[in-house]
RNA sequence: UGUCCUAUGGUGUAAUGGUAACACUGCAGAUUUUGAUUCUGCCUUUCUAGGUUCGAAUCCUAGUAGGACAA
């Protein structure tokens, strides 16, 4: 008996892709729309552009010859992402609404969704592969990285648990994205040419202060400037024990002079260059760290600014998920892995030490814009191991 | 009150009397299924009024503004 995949049809290329290989390889395929989001007033350009990727969507299901469903699951993804979202930036935090969205929507309302039409499988266009291997009798799903290297989603996933793999499909991540077009094209689907998607999964290309403004009010703060060779920066690099070196860097406004004005300090990130409106600078100012308690925004100039850069970070046990459970660390462990902090950075050495507070990550070189909230995914060559959010 | 110094895009600065430039900021685009970063392009400038000169950001005079010294 054929087996049945739901594929989440989004409009695009690469999941019109994913539901006709899987169509091509005898599976009973359903397309369905999943429409998350219906506010066009926060997008910039684009007049309704999830009306446009529906009826994308459907074409597509129709020319393979499939059934087709739109479900609306705008009420969930509003409680369980924007709300995040908000409330993380509140705190001044970056949170990373994808990444929730993968383990909350897609693998999760979604899935529940596909399992309900008797599905055995769901299937997403990520760029991403699923390995299985058995271990003490157990079997066992592995995150592998999808094969075209520059398109690797791998991360956005990094919070998918073993259930949650067991039912998922990617086939498109044994291909590169040039030939994802190739094939879209040969299928003679509506898709092959459109321009990959950014921005917000389901929102769109959004000017971020301005979406932020529905719920955070503006409110006018001081930006501190800190100067490269003030001291508080020291136990970044060279702290030996790993509670200081993962710290994050303790600001405060009498370390440095007021160099302007910004209109409320939850609406930056850690990193950040432009936005502050400071000008006069032989080297532009970066946003060192945010404090939405006194209102401040503390920026360093210069792109070699030490307080840019982190050598280690820490996660809260609550924070840490594994994705092979089999493989996490217990207290007092530690175990050498590569990892990112950010989506299509390059891998970097790093060393996990896992401790009763929770997992300290001390990296081989420093990381620019290590920033809370955020999510640190760690590998194990082309396997995601485990993620966590960085504290 | 007296003397001296300074005045160039939004900001900081550059330009032997010969087409006003660089950086930062801002805006737009590219890249990117988070936020950022990065890349490309674009906008905007000689305090005011006279004068010298073929030609003035540049020299002269006055005004205005800011700063320093003097008291």
């Amino acid at each position: 008996m054929k087996k049945r995949v739901v594929v989440g049809l989004s409009g695009g290329v690469d999941s019109s892709v994913t539901a006709y290989l899987l169509k091509e390889q005898g599976y009973e395929v359903i397309g369905m729309f999943m429409k998350n989001w219906h506010d066009d007033s926060v997008t910039i350009s684009n007049e309704c552009p999830w009306l446009d990727d529906s009826n994308d969507a459907m074409i597509v299901a129709q020319h393979l010859g499939i059934p087709f469903q739109a479900i609306d699951l705008s009420a969930e993804y509003k409680e369980r992402i924007v709300d995040y979202m908000f409330a993380e930036y509140k705190a001044g935090r970056t949170p990373n609404p994808d990444i929730l969205c993968n383990r909350e929507i897609k693998f999760d309302v979604f899935l529940d969704a596909a399992i309900k039409l008797g599905a055995d499988y769901v299937a997403t266009g990520h760029y991403c592969r699923k390995g299985e291997i058995e271990k003490d009798g157990k079997q066992i799903f592995k995150l592998l990285a999808g094969k075209d290297p520059n398109k690797d989603q791998s991360y956005f996933l990094c919070q998918l648990t073993q259930q949650q793999l067991s039912k998922a499909l990617f086939p498109i991540g044994e291909l590169l994205k040039s030939e994802v077009r190739a094939i879209a094209k040969e299928a003679g689907l509506v898709t092959a040419e459109k321009k990959d998607s950014q921005g917000l999964c389901f929102v769109g290309k959004v000017h971020l202060p301005d979406f932020l403004q529905q719920r955070l009010e503006p409110k006018k703060g001081k930006v501190i400037e800190i100067q490269f060779d003030s001291a508080t920066f020291k136990n970044g690099f060279e702290a030996s024990d790993l509670a200081s070196i993962t710290k994050p860097y303790e600001l405060t406004p009498e370390l440095g002079e007021v160099v302007g004005e910004h209109n409320g300090a939850h609406y930056y990130t850690i990193g950040q260059r432009r936005g502050l409106n400071i000008g006069g600078y032989e080297k532009p100012l970066f946003v060192i760290g945010i404090d939405t308690n006194l209102n401040l925004i503390y920026t360093g100039s210069g792109d070699d600014h030490p307080g840019l850069y982190r050598k280690g970070l820490f996660v809260s046990n609550t924070d840490e998920h594994w994705i092979r459970e089999d493989l996490k660390l217990k207290v007092g462990e530690s175990k050498s892995y590569q990892a990112r902090i950010r989506y299509r950075q390059p891998l970097e050495n790093c060393m996990l030490h896992k401790k009763e507070v929770g997992l300290y990550i001390i990296f081989d070189r420093p990381q620019r814009g290590v920033t809370p909230g955020q999510f640190v995914a760690w590998y194990q060559g082309d396997e995601l191991i485990g993620s966590g959010v960085i504290n």
